[in-house]
DNA sequence: CCCCGGGGTGAGCGGGCGCTTAGGAAGTCG
DNA sequence: CGACTTCCTAAGCGCCCGCTCACCCCGGGG
C-alpha cells in the first residue's frame, strides 16, 4: 500500500540511501497517523532498519518533520512563483498557479498532508522559519490577483480575503484527496483553476 | 486565554457539571495541541480535577473525542439542513448555508478544529458513525446546488465537485481562523457566502 | 445517630515512548 | 595483515502515558 510511485522523486537528492528511505517512511507514517501518533520504531521499521538507525541520520524525530516541512514548502512556493512570473494574462497565470498547486497537493497528498497539517508539532524556531515561507506563498498568489484587478480583468472586492480563500481551498485538497477516489489530480486541478477564476470575478470572454 | 465566551453554550446540556468542565477542557486541549499530543492529566488539570476524575465520567480519552465529534457534527448538519429547508431562492439558501456554516467554524473554531481535523484518532466504529454524518452534510449542500441548477439560477458544470469544493472551503476556516485576527466571524461568513455564489456561477441581477 | 452511595483523590501499575550507548560487520587504505 | 571509517544493531535507560484501585468526603433517608 505504501508505494506511491513518483512520491520518491521529491526526495531524490537526499543522501545517503538510508536517510532517504527514512524520510519517505516518515512521510508515509506522519500522513497516515499524524506526527504524534507515529513512533520512531514505526518509521525505522518501514525503512527496514532498527530504531537506533534513525539517530545516525537525524538528531530527533522532530528534525525529520522539519526537513519534510522545509522541502515541501519550498516546492510549493516554487510552483506558485513560477506561475506568478510566467508569461500571459493574470487570468492565465492564476489559472496556471491553481492548477499546478492543486495537482501537487493531490499527487503528493501524503507529503502535502504532513506539510500542511503537522506544522504545530514543529519546534518554535523551525515553526517560525516555516511561517515565513507561508507568508511568501500568500504573497505570490496575492500578486497575481492584484495584477488582475489592476488590469481590470478581475472583479475582486476583497483581495486579501479572496487570496486567502483561494489558497485555503487548494490546501484543503491534501485533506480530502484520495488516490483511490474517482478524480485524478489533473481533473481536480482543472476544476479548481476554473473555480478560482470564478472566485476572483474573472469575466469570461 | 482559554475563555471563549459562548463556547460553553454548545455543551450546556452536558451533566453533571464536572462532565461539562471536562468536555470543554478537552476541546481546548485537543484544538491547541491535537488529540495525540494531549494527555489525560492535561485535560483533568484544565478542568481543575485530578487525572482519575476523568474516568468517573468517561470510559476513555477516546470517548471524550467521540462525544465532541458527535455533538459538533450534529450541530453542523443542523445548520446546513435548516438553510436547505428555508424559504427563498436557491441562491438565498446557499448564501445562508455558507454564511452560517462558516460563522460557526469561525466562532467555535476550537470545537470545529477538533471536529474536522481529529477524526483519524477515533475508534473504527465511532469513525464509521461520523463518516455517515459527513455524507449527510455533503448531501445537504449538494441538494441546494442541484436546486439552483434546476432552476437555471446557477451555472455549475460539475455539481459534485463544486459542492465538495464549497464545503472544503468552509471547513478549512477552522484551520486558519484566529480569534485575534482582524476578521470577525460575521465578516468571513459574508465574504464566503459571496464566494460560494461565484463558485456555482450565480449570475447577479 | 448510622449507613450508604455518588463524586472525588493519591498513589501507582504496566507498558511504550524518544533516545543513548557499547559494540560489531564490511569496506578501504597503509 | 591491522587500523580506521562508516553504517548499523541489541539492549536498555528514564520518563510519562492511559488507566485503575483502595480509600475518603459529604449530603440525605431511616
Amino acid at each position: 500500500m505504501g508505494a506511491e510511485g513518483q512520491q520518491s522523486g521529491q526526495w531524490a537528492d537526499v543522501t545517503p540511501d538510508a536517510a532517504r528511505r527514512l524520510v519517505t517512511a516518515a512521510v508515509e507514517a506522519f500522513a497516515e497517523r499524524g506526527y504524534h501518533a507515529t513512533t520512531t520504531r514505526d518509521i525505522a521499521g518501514r525503512a527496514g532498519m532498527s530504531p537506533a538507525a534513525l539517530y545516525i541520520h537525524y538528531k530527533t524525530k522532530e528534525e525529520l518533520l522539519y526537513r519534510i516541512s522545509i522541502v515541501g514548502h519550498r516546492l510549493a512556493l516554487d510552483i506558485l512563483r513560477r506561475a506568478r512570473d510566467s508569461a500571459g494574462s493574470p487570468a492565465d497565470r492564476l489559472s496556471e498557479a491553481v492548477r499546478c498547486f492543486v495537482r501537487w497537493h493531490a499527487e503528493h497528498h501524503t507529503t502535502a498532508r504532513v506539510v500542511q497539517y503537522e506544522l504545530g508539532a514543529l519546534a518554535e524556531e523551525h515553526y517560525a522559519e516555516i511561517v515565513a515561507l507561508r507568508r511568501d506563498t500568500d504573497a505570490a498568489v496575492r500578486a497575481i490577483v492584484e495584477d488582475g484587478v489592476a488590469a481590470g480583468e478581475f472583479d475582486t472586492p476583497d483581495v486579501p480575503g479572496t487570496t486567502l480563500a483561494v489558497l485555503s481551498l487548494c490546501i484543503d485538497v491534501a485533506r480530502w484527496f484520495n488516490a483511490e477516489g474517482k478524480r485524478t489530480p489533473d481533473e481536480v486541478g482543472e476544476l479548481y483553476a476554473d473555480l478560482a477564476l470564478r472566485m476572483v470575478g474573472y469575466a469570461k470572454k
